[in-house]
DNA sequence: CACTAATGAGCGGTAAAGAA
DNA sequence: TTCTTTACCGCTCATTAGTG
């Protein structure tokens, strides 16, 4: 007899429900799986819908078109709620800052401030008439690189295992659940092609690091370097 | 299921407000924020300046700049009162030299004293042109070289035995809980990693001097090398 | 001194951009 | 789409330099 103890992903208490209630790898109470905008309790209902890492009834996630924002004292639309220097739109929950009401991912948000102390070390706002923090905001700023977690991994790894084409709906599903953009999904798909494609060469000619002895007499010192993978340059 | 639990860098307590303040790399109630000069909150304002480490509404920030120094008949921005050689800022009451209008803590004065004096010694001024006194400073500025806390290394080491190479998502939560910079994290925990590696090979691979020959017949080069990981070059 | 934080070179892996 | 290239990130290793 084994005793399973689960707990809810929201208050973090023991589950004692009649129906376990499994949603996005993890357990919850019935009444603890609620709307993030109403806040009915989606454990009893048909449906449930997930936009970066948040849960929403249908008529909620329906509507998520005309949402906006709030910042501060002001209002934006959900498209424009966009950083102003890397032009990236911003997913709910993540961190902002706001400058003049404009608003400034993480990212530049942190840049901006340490071009501001730069400018006040050398001597302040001497040199610049005006709108001071505004002129500390790179204009366009590359996009970062993204870095995926672990669970947006697992759950790319797992579709990529069932189908290494997902059509668009199966993307647009994916961007969803990991809170990623559509885009970031698609260009991994098309990465992770493209690399299971050239592993498939190493697998078929193995590396020289697998070679038995017996085929490979003469050990110079080539294969020690090749073995080691760093050479030091002097 | 993990749990982030973040404190405010001003009263060091939990934050439990619906939005996360995070700036300057800490984390603060919203209304723990304030200006450091007329004492508003700034959590709930568009816009937070940073001078030094102090924190100012927009209103003080930018008449902050009126901030001075008197020294003998000039006056200089407060952030302008840094020593050029070494770049860091003055305190009241600190010595300090003045040459060509620009502030020199009192080593770096010193240092330039000397400099000068050993130039005349040599020959006096034919070689350089003009800016005398200018060329007998320093121009490197100096590294500044972080010391842990107990209670920062005690996070840093419980993390350690858990995960040797945490995660970037890790890293930054670290950062966030010791108020260290992501980037200082990140360098300890290679620093640690190098430091174990280095230990663990002298605690199994006794050094040279104290290997017995009869235990040890065929100790090559090649071996050596392989067995170690380093290769040295001269 | 020893210890160790910081720096820099070099490299593997890979997200993103661009061409075809 | 695929293929190529670029740029960025994290790592290791060797070295430098700050601190006690």
């Amino acid at each position: 007899m084994s005793f399973r103890l689960f707990t809810c992903a929201r208050c973090a208490r023991e589950i004692l429900d009649r129906h376990l209630l499994k949603v996005h790898g993890l357990t919850w109470h019935l009444k603890c799986l609620k709307c993030s905008v109403c806040a009915m309790s989606l454990g009893h209902h048909n449906s449930c819908f997930i936009r970066n890492k948040a849960f929403f009834c249908k008529k909620d996630y329906t509507s998520a078109n005309d949402w906006v924002r709030r910042a501060g004292k002001d209002i934006y639309h959900l498209a424009c709620f966009a950083c102003i220097s890397c032009k990236r739109q911003l997913s709910t929950g993540e961190e902002f800052g706001l400058v003049e009401n404009q608003v400034l991912c993480r990212l530049h948000y942190d840049i901006m401030l340490l071009n501001l102390q730069r400018v006040s070390d050398n001597g302040g706002v001497a040199h610049l008439e005006g709108n001071l923090p505004m002129d500390c905001i790179p204009k366009t700023a590359k996009r970062p690189r993204t870095s995926f977690t672990s669970e947006q991994l697992q759950v790319m790894q797992t579709q990529f295992i069932r189908d290494k084409n997902p059509d668009a709906q199966t993307l647009q599903r994916l961007a969803d659940v990991t809170g990623l953009s559509r885009r970031v999904i698609q260009v991994w798909f098309q990465n992770c092609r493209a690399r299971q494609k050239r592993n498939q060469v190493h697998d078929i000619i193995p590396p020289l690091g697998s070679c038995k002895s017996s085929e490979m007499p003469l050990l110079s010192d080539n294969l020690l370097f090749l073995a080691s993978g760093r050479l030091q340059t002097h």
